[in-house]
Parts: structure tokens; C-alpha cells; sequence
DNA sequence: TCTGGGGTCCTCTGCCCT
DNA sequence: TCTGAGGGCAGAGGACCC
């Protein structure tokens, strides 16, 4: 899809066409998450942080971002996918490979397939889309790049809209490319492959596997080597496994306080669990993720005894590590996250408790005066109805009892912060 | 210039066990 | 009983992607 999040918002705000349009974060910590073509021409880009987009282009429109409106477009748009093959792997809200290999027959060839799409996209969904087409998962993402739109000074250029590599022709498309075009490149390879005086992907080919391997790793250099020859077993999944779940967010101004961090850590956890038990599934391994002021980012993980879904374990692990961190210097940003995720539907109900589960020790956030912990048991069976109620009732129907307070808890859904804080959240 | 959030994969290190 | 090698695993961090 073409500048998605701007796209979309342009349908509801059809007077912001043709103006240079920015969909991120405007907190003083946001980023953009995408910019217009028109935008795009002043030098603004993805991942750019929001105050120097002001600069570079003071006329642009900024617009907070709306991540369950995208999740919702994204749902219909990659439904319209499925319509014409089953073999959609849906990459991103606003990507994915399709195998149309046994929908020749029915839908026609490649390019008579990707009209199609761009075709049905454009009339159902009001947007534009960009299809590239190869014999291979990678080089399909290439030829994409090739026909998007581009920005320049005189303003967007209308791209091709469809680029298909015909087999036979993989080599002579590929080898002009810069080497960051392939996928695994980015500003550490590139600076390594410099070295070598690596420039195209036709460069890398050259080189043996074995001196690649030696520069950039084994695994990743044997994979760049296969790339650069066009070569990509990878078939198109659509029912890709997620392997791990986390929460994250970076505060407007940095936290000093342990206390408030404990609590932000349990509202993390909560948010993590409830996705967890969503999928019903449990996970193995819990990490937390602290960024200090100067950047400086650190992780630490645990494996409880037994796998956790609950918000309260998730937590409890999630504090013990957080206890084991100084956080006096500041912390601007904290994470949540699972991994070793396991089991089908209905593992939680079956999830295997450890006999000897200890109440949560000293050290672990737990203070003078806390009741004693419930069960893993007892959590289980709360933690379903928890969450029949938000289903009902919304998000803050119900939260941890730690977060409660006189001033009350925002309680933030996924993608509410999606691309930096929105205002300062005093601290204490 | 001043760096988000949510992921995946890889490498390295240290520990434990055989 | 001690020691070293090697495998498996956990933990930490880096790089990369959208």
C-alpha cells in the first residue's frame, strides 16, 4: 500500500490532498510513521523524528494516527487478498506476499493479477497499491520498490504501479541494485560490506561465501551470498506462528521513581497477558526492556518455573527484574515482553502449575502489608472472567488493583502510543 | 538531530550436565 | 575424585524490518 497511514487518513479528510500530510507521533519524543509523497519531497521519511519533520517541512499537516482504524482497513484489504489465493502472508498492516502460483488459471497471468488487485483495491478501499511480481519472495519485494511512487522537488512522481520480474531475468534486475536494497542490509552490514569496497548487489555476489560469511557472520552472510545469487526457498506462510509478545513505551519526560516504575510494569504486564490469553496461549520466558536518559538500552529476562498468562505472574516476574535495576538516573523508556510462547487454544486452562511455585519473595516488589499472592489457579479462572468483562464493558473496566488510585489510570490499548508520547504523564 | 513500537533472527557468553 | 570437551539452554545484546 502507498503511504498507508496518510492514505487512509486522506479518505477521512479528502481537503488535506495534495498537501504535504504527516501521520506519527507530535509529542516532543514522537516519530513519523508516514509521510505524504508531497511531504516526502521536503526530505521528510518514515522513523524521522517528528520535531526535525517540523522543520524541514513547517506547512505539513501532522496528524496524531489512528493505529485501530489502520487494523481495520488492513483487515478488509488483506480479505480482498484472500478473495482471489488462500496464500496470503500478510508481512505488515500495509504488506504482504501472495502465491497466486495456482490462481493462474482462475485470475490470469502475473501482471493480469496484479490489475486486478490494484484495481479492486482502488475501488473497494479508496487506495493505492504497488504490486511487484518474481519467481521469489524477495525479489517480489524488490520489483515493488521499483514501481512505487517517488518524491522529488518538483513533487511526487506517478510510479509504475506494477513491476514484474519474468523469470530468466532475476540476475540482470537484481546485481545493479545498491547492496541495501537487500533485505538484512542496513547501517552496520553496509558499513562492514563498505570495507570490502561492496557497493551493488552484483559486488556481493562476486565475493566467495566464505570471506562474506567471515565479515558479516556465518548465518547472515551465508543468507546475503544466496540473495545476491537469487536464491530464496522461502515459500509464502500464511499462518505464520507469533513467537513473542511485548509492550513498550517511552515517556515524555524520564521516570526516577522505582514506585512508578513498578506500576508501570504492572500495567504492562496486564496489557501483555490479556493479548497472551486473546491467543490462548502461555508464554515461557518474560523480558523487560529499560532505555535511560542517554539512550543506553538494557533487556532482562527470566524463565519462571511454569509458563505464565496471567497479568499477576507476568507482573511478579516483571517486577523481580525491574528490582534488580537502578533506576536512579532516569528511565525514559520500559518494556514488557513475552516469549516461548506455546500450547493451542485452551493451554491456558490446562497450563501445567508448578508444585512449587514459591509465594513471591522478598525483593520481587512485594511490601509489607500486601496479601498474601493468589494462586496461579485462582488467577487463571479470574483472569478469564477479567476478561469477559473488558470484552463487554471496554478496556477500563477492569484494572490491577495496584494501578487504582484517587486520580484514576488511563489504561492504554495497543497502538495508543504507537509512535511516541502524546503529552507529559506527571510523575508519581 | 536526537532518536517509537512491535516484532524476528542471530551471535556471544556463561552455566550446567554428561 | 578431578578435569576437559562438548552440547544444550538461558540470558543479553545487536541488527534489522515495517
Amino acid at each position: 500500500m502507498d503511504a498507508f497511514f496518510v492514505s487512509v487518513e486522506l479518505l477521512r479528510r479528502p481537503e488535506l490532498r495534495g498537501r504535504p500530510v504527516v501521520v506519527g507521533g507530535g509529542g516532543p519524543r514522537g516519530v513519523v510513521a508516514a509521510a505524504s509523497y508531497e511531504a516526502r519531497s521536503f526530505g521528510v521519511f518514515s522513523a524521522m523524528p517528528s520535531g526535525r519533520a517540523r522543520r524541514l517541512c513547517p506547512e505539513a499537516v501532522f496528524l496524531p494516527g489512528d493505529h485501530a482504524h489502520y487494523s481495520s482497513v488492513s483487515r478488509r484489504v488483506m480479505d480482498l487478498f484472500r478473495s482471489l489465493t488462500p496464500l496470503v502472508e500478510p508481512l505488515s498492516l500495509d504488506e504482504a506476499f501472495l502465491d497466486v502460483t495456482g490462481a493462474r488459471r482462475l485470475h490470469g497471468d502475473g501482471p493480469t493479477i496484479a490489475a486486478t488487485l490494484r484495481r479492486r483495491v482502488h475501488e473497494e478501499e479508496g487506495l493505492t497499491c504497488t504490486v511487484g511480481g518474481a519467481s521469489v519472495k524477495f525479489l517480489a519485494k524488490l520489483a515493488t520498490t521499483q514501481a512505487k511512487p517517488r518524491p522529488s522537488r518538483a513533487g511526487p512522481v506517478v510510479g509504475s504501479g506494477v513491476h514484474v520480474v519474468p523469470p530468466g531475468d532475476e540476475l540482470r534486475f537484481l546485481h545493479p541494485l545498491p547492496v541495501e536494497a537487500l533485505w538484512g542490509v542496513g547501517p552496520a552490514t553496509r558499513g562492514r560490506l563498505d570495507r570490502y569496497g561492496i557497493r551493488t548487489v552484483g559486488d556481493l555476489a562476486e565475493l566467495p561465501v566464505a570471506t562474506l560469511e567471515a565479515a558479516v557472520g556465518r548465518a547472515h552472510g551465508r543468507h546475503l551470498w544466496e540473495l545476491a545469487h537469487g536464491i530464496d526457498p522461502r515459500a509464502v506462510e500464511p499462518d505464520q506462528a507469533l513467537k513473542s509478545i511485548s509492550h513498550e513505551e517511552t515517556y515524555p519526560t524520564d521516570h526516577h521513581d522505582p514506585e512508578v516504575l513498578r506500576r508501570e510494569a504492572v500495567r504492562m504486564a496486564d496489557a501483555v497477558a490479556a493479548r497472551l490469553r486473546s491467543r490462548g496461549t502461555t508464554a515461557r520466558t518474560v523480558t523487560i526492556k529499560v532505555r535511560f536518559g542517554d539512550f543506553r538500552t538494557i533487556t532482562r529476562s527470566i524463565t519462571p518455573p511454569a509458563p505464565v498468562a496471567t497479568g499477576p505472574a507476568v507482573a511478579r516476574a516483571a517486577k523481580a527484574l525491574l528490582a534488580k535495576v537502578d533506576v536512579s538516573e532516569g528511565v525514559r523508556l520500559l518494556g514488557v515482553g513475552v516469549s516461548g510462547l506455546g500450547g493451542g487454544p485452551g493451554t491456558v486452562a490446562g497450563e501445567q502449575l508448578s508444585l512449587l511455585d514459591p509465594p513471591a519473595p522478598e525483593g520481587d516488589g512485594a511490601r509489607p502489608g500486601d496479601p498474601p499472592p493468589a494462586s496461579d489457579e485462582d488467577w487463571t479462572a479470574a483472569s478469564s472472567a477479567i476478561d469477559d468483562l473488558r470484552a463487554r464493558f471496554g478496556a477500563d473496566a477492569v484494572v490491577p488493583a495496584a494501578l487504582a488510585g484517587p486520580a484514576g489510570i488511563r489504561v492504554r490499548r495497543r497502538g495508543d502510543q504507537q509512535w511516541g508520547p502524546d503529552q507529559p504523564v506527571p510523575e508519581g
